[in-house]
DNA sequence: ATCGATTCCGTAAACGATTAAGTGAATGAT
DNA sequence: ATCATTCACTTAATCGTTTACGGAATCGAT
């Protein structure tokens, strides 16, 4: 059987008002009685149980939960490393929850970290529009909440985000430097509001230099992986005029698109330059290596984590921070 | 505020117990009152309090706690994917922690675990032997628990783990039948008995043609990444008689290989074949395509989850599982 | 000496559920 | 008609804390 504050007031024959309020440093307690009690807690091993408080407080004080697309993506997996990582030794406790991408998926995880009082929240909001009322219900619930990677137009609570106009518009200048016109790019779906800014980086990038974006040259991709990269590839290769420069929305589109060139042997960047986005692991390891515009999840995750706790400890708190972005040049490009 | 059992008894004029009763399908109570209790229920929205139910069944009945070495790595991050992963709808809730290694960290994640209540343990141990020492003190907490991917000598528990000496054998063969006999071994640290194993399979495949391993050919590596593999290719192929094929413990490890025999314009697979471990997301994407042994990260989560899930409801149950390896033939070799 | 303020501690209720024990009414057996 | 059994429900304790309220003792001021 574990310590309770019981078996140190039996211990001390105190109540167990007076062993709480020892242990929670309050005031209405003689030093001499605090000292006591701290050095018996010591010596029978107390622990606080968590779970008793948590009912008492209605919070998990030290439980925040943090629901991802999925944790298998380089980039999210990052984030949620930077948030488990434990700066000076703190005490949180994180719950973790898969969205799949699935508005209604989301909807449930984030009603089972409510069931459990958790102190705040966490989220990398799906790539549906639809996830705004996920937000919203938890912004009506009062529980603390910050958003990773996505918001929503006029979004007025915390977040954390990459500069997504300037990363593409970076990448793309940087295309435009190294002598490419026919600059394609491989978007994300429509309702994505995130693929939306940097395809806007994109196109203000070539209009600067008086070049129109032509349609025929930016494709959507919904789940933008290696398979869709080939076959947005394959359809820009088919048509009259072909790029000589591809921007993709993900390292994997990218890395799906320099397969494509292998296999036809379209030299890379001589013949066509590509430019992935998120600095991915597989950024590094292709042949050519991947030229990429870089997000830092570990220091974002480890951000939201901050200022999450910052928002619990004083709710009227609001963050927002947007990282800037970093062209990584390699040799793709 | 939320409805709880009391808001029930209130609105139909009975007691708590009776919803209580009426709820959990128990007995002592009659069909009318059940089918009463059960429409209020419906009716005010009335939702569980995990928080009080784990209080008082001195059990959170549906939190699992996983703690893996790493979330940000590719092989762990698919097993917790494959824990996350709801197959028909179960609500289980994960908590997370990295121990990085760590067996004090891994300690304090357990405890963490432990204050919670939580139901089960899934733990993926660190390469540190001392970890045992973690795994026994839950044992005797009595908190069910499964091993993935580690275990120890005459370990009597719950595991899952990939058949490791198979996996070094059927790499090691498959490179003495592509003809090569100057085969190195990149391995682990010395505690780490996964390592081990392996090296045990490596040797068994040499022995079985008459070869002896050479112990100038096996090399040590106690993180496992790229750059320890750049490394260790350096330092072979420093030595008079050089190496033409290398297997590696890990997908980084060969990935580093790779890299240093591109900067030799040492050919792969003609004059080196590289073999990596684990099919990482690098693996199918470097250049050439790694052949690596395939271990299924998402079905041993998925399993864990399973044999944890059994293993509460009947604590007497012990599950064991060795998944059977598969050797992945790419372009490396 | 008397009164108010302060200090230090205890009593008991509360958080939201589960459950052992008890009770009154209906039912059945003889 | 009588007694035992079953049924359906309630009372109250419990899980381990926190906290509003109350009260005795001490102190200082008049």
């Amino acid at each position: 059987m574990r310590t309770t504050i019981k078996d140190i007031a039996n211990y001390l024959n105190v109540s167990t008002t007076t062993v709480s309020r020892a242990l929670n440093d309050k005031d209405d307690i003689s030093d001499k009685m605090r000292q006591k009690v701290l050095e018996v807690a010591k010596l029978l091993d107390y622990k606080p149980n968590s779970i008793a408080i948590s009912l008492r407080k209605k919070t998990s004080e030290k439980v925040i939960g943090v629901v991802l697309p999925s944790v298998n993506h380089y980039f999210f997996s990052t984030i949620l490393r930077g948030i488990t990582t434990t700066g000076h030794g703190d005490d949180y406790l994180v719950m973790i929850g898969e969205s799949n991408q699935d508005v209604k998926r989301e909807k449930e995880i984030i009603n089972q970290f409510d069931d459990h009082y958790v102190a705040g929240i966490i989220l990398v909001p799906t790539r549906n529009k639809d996830s705004r009322e996920n937000v919203e219900m938890i912004g009506r619930r009062g529980t603390p909440m910050i958003l990773i990677d996505r918001t929503f137009d006029d979004y007025q609570g915390s977040y954390i985000q990459h500069d997504d106009f300037k990363g593409a518009y970076d990448a793309t200048n940087h295309l435009i430097s190294q002598g490419k016109r026919k600059i394609a790019m491989l978007k994300g779906g429509h309702d994505c509001s995130l693929s939306q800014t940097r395809y806007d980086g994109y196109k203000t990038a070539l209009n600067d230099i008086n070049l129109k974006s032509n349609s025929a040259f930016v494709i959507s991709c919904t789940n933008a992986n290696k398979e869709e990269g080939y076959g947005a590839a394959q359809k820009l290769f088919a048509q009259s005029i072909k790029p000589d420069a591809i921007f993709c929305i993900t390292d994997q589109l990218a890395v799906g698109v320099l397969e494509y060139a292998k296999d036809h042997k379209i030299s890379v960047p001589a013949e066509l330059s590509i430019v992935g986005y998120s600095n991915s692991e597989i950024a590094q390891n292709v042949t050519p290596k991947l030229t990429t515009v870089g997000q830092d999840g570990f220091e974002m995750g480890q951000l939201a984590k901050e200022y999450l706790i910052e928002m619990v400890l004083r709710p009227e708190v609001i963050r927002q921070k947007v990282f800037s972005s970093e062209l990584i040049k390699r040799d793709s490009s």
